[in-house]
Parts: C-alpha cells; structure tokens; sequence
DNA sequence: ATGAAAGCGCTAACAT
DNA sequence: ATGTTAGCGCTTTCAT
C-alpha cells in the first residue's frame, strides 16, 4: 500500500494523493512552515525543519510542480527550442548526428540535479508564426529557462520575443551582445587548432569548406583557420569555398576545391556531412585520404568514427554547453549571469584521416 | 487595456500576460464559456464560440498548462521513463545507438499535434529506490501518460507503481498480460524473417548471438529463429549462444560460434553492438563477410550503415512505436486501450552483410 | 446555453 | 520564528 494517501479515503477524485496539508498536518505546523522547509526558506528553526522534513520522508510527500507554478514561483522548467526542419531531417536521416541526444542528455541530467526538468520544442526559423509557435509554448510552459541554438540564437525576431518574456535565456553558438546568456564553443580557436594541425604535418595548402553566412559561426571558423594560415605565412586565396552544411554542398565544394590547377593538399570541413562528402570526392578521384589528402571534420558525430579512415574532427562539447547553460538560466534567479559570452572550449580529436603532406607537394 | 503585455506596466509582479480573464472581458462572456471553448465543451452556441474564438486570437491566449493541471484536469504531459545506466552508457560512448532520439522525436511530434509535451526521465532499474524516483517524477508532474521501456517495462516493481498510480501508461517490450498498455516490435516475427532470408540465401547453419534472459523481446528472438530453421527442417543445436547486448559479449559469443568444428555460414546477432563484435571477429579471423560469412543485426542503428560492408539489419520502429504509445495514451481518457498487445511491425533492411551460401557449404 | 461560486496545491504578503 | 490570508489561472460543481 505505498506511502502516503494516509488519512485519506480511497473514495473521492484522484488528487495528488500527499499534499503539502498532508505533510502540515502530520507535522502538526503550518502549511507555510512546510513551504518553506520545501524551499529552504529562512527563519525555520533546525529543530522544526528536521521535524517537518521527517513527516516529508515518511509521507513521501513530493510538491507539484504546477502548483509551485501557480503560486507564482518557478516551474521548475526549461525549455529547448531546437530548428524544426533541421532537427527532424536529421532525425528522418538516421545519418548518426546527435546533437539532439547529447543536448538533451547534457541539458537533462544537470536539470534533473537541481530538480528541473527540460522540454523540448521545434520551431520554424524561416516562418510568419515563429512568434505565435514561441510564444504559445512560453505561455502554455512559463519555463523558468530556455535555450536556444542555431539559427535561433541569432535570429532577432526570437531573441526580441525572449527577452520581452522576461524569461532568462541562453544562446548557443552565439556571440552578440544583448539579452539572453551568449555562449560559443570556441569556433574561432577550434578552427586554428585543427589548421595548426594540418600546418605541423607540413601542408602548405589547406583548403576550408565553409558553412553558410547564416551561421556567424560558419564565419568564426573562416576566421580561425585565415588566423592560422596568415601566422604560418600560408596564403588563402581561393581555398575558402562555401557550403550550406549539406552533404550536396560538400560535394559541389570538394570538386571546386581539388579541381584547382593547385589544389589543396589538405581539407577542413566546418561539419560532418561536408566532410563525409569530402570523404566520397576524394576517393571517386582516387585520391587517398591521408596519402593524398589530409582530412579534418567539424562536430565529431558518431558516425565519423567509423568511416574508412576513421576522421580527425573537431569536437563540439555540445552536453558540456548546454549542462552549463541550464546551470546559468537556473542561477539567474539569484546570480545575474555573466554579461560576457561564455566559452566551452572544445578539443581536436586526430584519428586517421590526418597525416604528412607529400614532400612532393602534390 | 492590456493585449500582450500591451498595458501592463512592466513594474508588477509579471505573470501570465493573458489569462483566461482577459478573454473572458474581451468577448464579455464569463470565464466558463471561455473555458468551454478552450476544451470544446458542448453546450456553446456557434456563434459564442465564434466570438469567443476570436478573442482568444485577438489576444493570442494559450491556456496555462500548470492551471489546467491544478484545476483537476490535464496536465498535458507525456512522460517517456528510460534505465538511466543503459541510457548514460550509450550517450557517453557516442557510438551511434538512436534510441533516445527515436523516441524522443517519435514521440514529440506526435504529442505536440494534440497539444501535449514529452519529458524524459531516467530511472535505475536495480535500485531499491525505483518507487521513491518513479514516485516522485509522478508526484512533481502527474503526466497524463507515462511510457516505459524494456527493462522497466518487464519490472513488476514499476508496472505495479503505476498501475496503482492510475496514470495510464505504455509497456514497450512487453507482451505480459496485466495494467498498462503493451506495445511490441514483433520480435519474433522479425527474427524469423532474418532467418528467412539467410535460408533462402542457401545458409544450413545459421547462429545466433541471443540478448539476455532479463529481455523478453531477447527470447521471442530465439523463438522466431527457432521457428524459422525448424520449417526450413535445419538443427538449431549448439547454433544459440546468449550474449549480454554488449560489445565484448558478443565477441565471446561470436568466437565460440565460429570455434565450432562446423561453424555457422550465416550469424543474427540479436543487436547492433553484438553485431559490429561478430564483424570484428570475423576479420580476425580472416573471414569475409558476407563471402565467407553472413551477418544480420538488430536494431538498425545508424552505425551499421557505415561499416565495411554495410550490415542487413533489422529495423526496430522506435520512433513509430513511441508516437502510437503517445496517441493511445492520450487517447486513453476516452477510449479504452487495447487489452491485447499492440504491434508495431519493423522490416529487415537488406544491405551487404548477406550473400550466398558457398556451396562447398563452408 | 450560460453564469457564479468553490477550490485545486502552493507561495507571497502580511500578521503575530 | 511561525501562522494567517489571499490569490495564481483554470475547471469543476451547481445554479439559472
């Protein structure tokens, strides 16, 4: 017969079967004595809270979170929005990327700590009612968070909705001053990284392919890796071609690129699908990857750990970055949260698909 | 006064911008008849509900889910319960498995078309803590639906709890009688249709690498198999061995296998890990697959498409099975479920792993 | 077919 | 340090 449901009679509606009347009157107090017990609320005695929170153990009493919600206090929510087209053709592809389970994982665990929860939600970017679908999942939720990632965090439209909800909020993958927490993943760094990389190996031409200006961060990484080649006194003309993050484009991109008169001997590409095309245009030119063409990946999904060769990719700590943006969206109750973007640094993991340029040069 | 946060002065107290009440003042009828459209109550003239309607866009109302909930009716919440070992391990390792996202967009979509959300939660399936963690996450939320999967879907610890609880709930994996709803893949069926198809391939000697027994759905495996080879008239002897869904078992699994004096032409490894170790071993062993070898997986986990070769796998619906878990759920308040366990089929996805028997009948 | 009143479980504001 | 009161936004009685 479980816990709780003590006095009450099985009879009438099925309520909350604990409440927190149940607990007060177990510990004979006052249901605001128990509220505050609930909350670490000030001005308890240890000798009462001790009391109270026994009659909470043994009752199993848990607080309802719609009606701490009610009662003007949090929710004890925090909501994701993630690009709907995106996520559910990344979904329908089975392609391997995770992004959703490593934010989730990475979002739910750290919530789940601090007695939150997270809820996810797909939104149109590229649509009329992208304040009506918003919106409504604010007015319907009132979370206490909300997270927001590329193209979102960037798009003016949401994050003027958000800042107007008075809701704290965190933008992934996003630098811009204004409301909501900024935070990145180092692109900028992480770009240089994978070229100083390329560069020790003694590649002397080393081609990028871009994502779209959509993305600023498509730019942080045209940035890094122009950094690095200008302090290794490499040149980058030409070498910087543009894709939209889809395989198509990485294809349309890596033939540009190889069909140099001088191409290049080495290729970073700013996402998996673009490398993974990379992947397929190199060995269609029988080209060898690493003899003949040095390959580095950005993202570091799963699925790049299984190509023949293995990739050397950049790693996106996308769990670490959204573990510590639900830590701030939920210490903004208390802490104001940093003014200044916050940087998750990621690493370069070198797997197989890196090695020595030629001493031909070819 | 006030559409949005029109009027409101941004010093009070901000909560919900626009309630109910608002409405109600707009379209000058009272609070009830608002509610009655909302919930598509009867007893509304069309055109009150009309003019109520209107309102409701005008002002762009979405009812609070926390009110609705407190006011003893939905809550509007689905939520999905997963072993949290089993889930961590899967996450970190970032090896490709999909599941969560499966069934988190399988689930979500669907959900979000009749307006509810998902929430995830792990629980520890070996805990003498299940009932205080399941408990809990009921008495925070009370979902209106709770999903389980295997284990949890087979552990009679947790399918009492939320029999008791009175919260309709799914059991995915499962085919026991009992409370809850029970939704399976067809296991069995499935297997046999692997097999199948090695049998006409001209394969005498098939293995196969089962799950462990704490899996129903492992033994409806074995089943299916059985039943396959028997009508082709082939010996299952000494053709089962039990792994434990990890990698290194199914290396031990796949070794004794192919140990034997008349090792099997063809392996169905009971899912993807187990598969990708019986690939591993059959290198080391200088078997070709499938020239040499044959191999079918479970699961059909974006990693076997990658490989070399490619694996025929069988396709486990996750994401169509939690989104009818979803429906049924919701639907459960007005229609009874189904008594009878609910299939949803998959289908064997032919890739490279499978060819001919050689005739020397090595 | 509509409205008024009561109350869900909890916390904020105000006592004491 | 503790208790009392009012009310969050909504749905459920129970009128009319």
């Amino acid at each position: 017969m479980a816990v709780g449901n003590g006095g009450l009679a099985p009879t009438g509606r099925r309520r909350q079967s604990v409440t927190i009347k149940h607990v007060a009157a177990d510990a004979g107090v006052s249901l605001q004595t128990v509220s505050r017990v609930i909350n670490n609320g000030p001005n308890v005695r240890p000798a009462m809270k001790e009391r109270v929170q026994a009659s909470i153990d043994k009752l199993g009493y848990v607080p309802s979170i719609a009606a701490q919600r009610m009662s003007g206090s949090r929710s004890y929510l925090i909501l994701a929005i993630n690009d709907r087209d995106r996520t559910i053709a990344d979904w329908r592809a089975r392609e391997g990327r995770d992004w959703i389970d490593q934010m989730l994982l990475g979002g739910m665990l750290t919530a789940a700590e601090r007695g939150y929860r997270m809820i996810f939600e797909l939104v149109d970017t590229h649509s009329d009612h992208v304040e009506r679908e918003l919106g409504a999942a604010i007015a319907a939720l009132r979370p206490d968070g909300i997270i927001v990632t590329p193209p979102h965090s960037e798009n003016l439209q949401i994050t003027d909705l958000l800042a107007e909800s008075g809701i704290p909020f965190a933008r992934i993958g996003s630098k811009e001053e204004g409301p909501g927490i900024a935070i990145t993943m180092g692109d900028e760094y992480l770009a240089a990284l994978a070229t100083d990389h390329l560069i020790e190996l003694g590649h002397k031409r080393i081609g990028l392919i871009a994502g779209p200006d959509e993305y600023s961060l498509a730019g942080w990484r045209i940035d890094g890796w122009c950094e690095a080649m200008g302090r290794a006194g490499l040149s980058v003309d030409g070498l910087c071609v543009k894709g939209d993050f889809g395989f198509e484009s990485g294809i349309a991109a890596a033939n540009s690129l190889l069909d140099r008169p001088d191409p290049p001997t080495a290729i970073i590409a700013s996402n998996d699908q673009m490398a993974l095309a990379t992947l397929q245009v190199a060995r269609e030119r029988g080209l060898a990857v690493p003899e003949d063409m040095s390959l580095i990946s950005f993202d570091n999904s799963p699925v790049v750990r299984f190509t023949d060769p293995p990739l050397t990719a950049v790693e996106q700590p996308i769990a670490a970055t959204v573990s510590r943006a639900v830590e701030m969206l939920i210490d903004a109750r208390t802490h104001a949260p940093p003014a200044e973007p916050v940087q998750i640094q990621g690493e370069l993991v070198v797997r197989r698909s890196t090695g020595p340029a030629r001493v031909d040069g070819r």
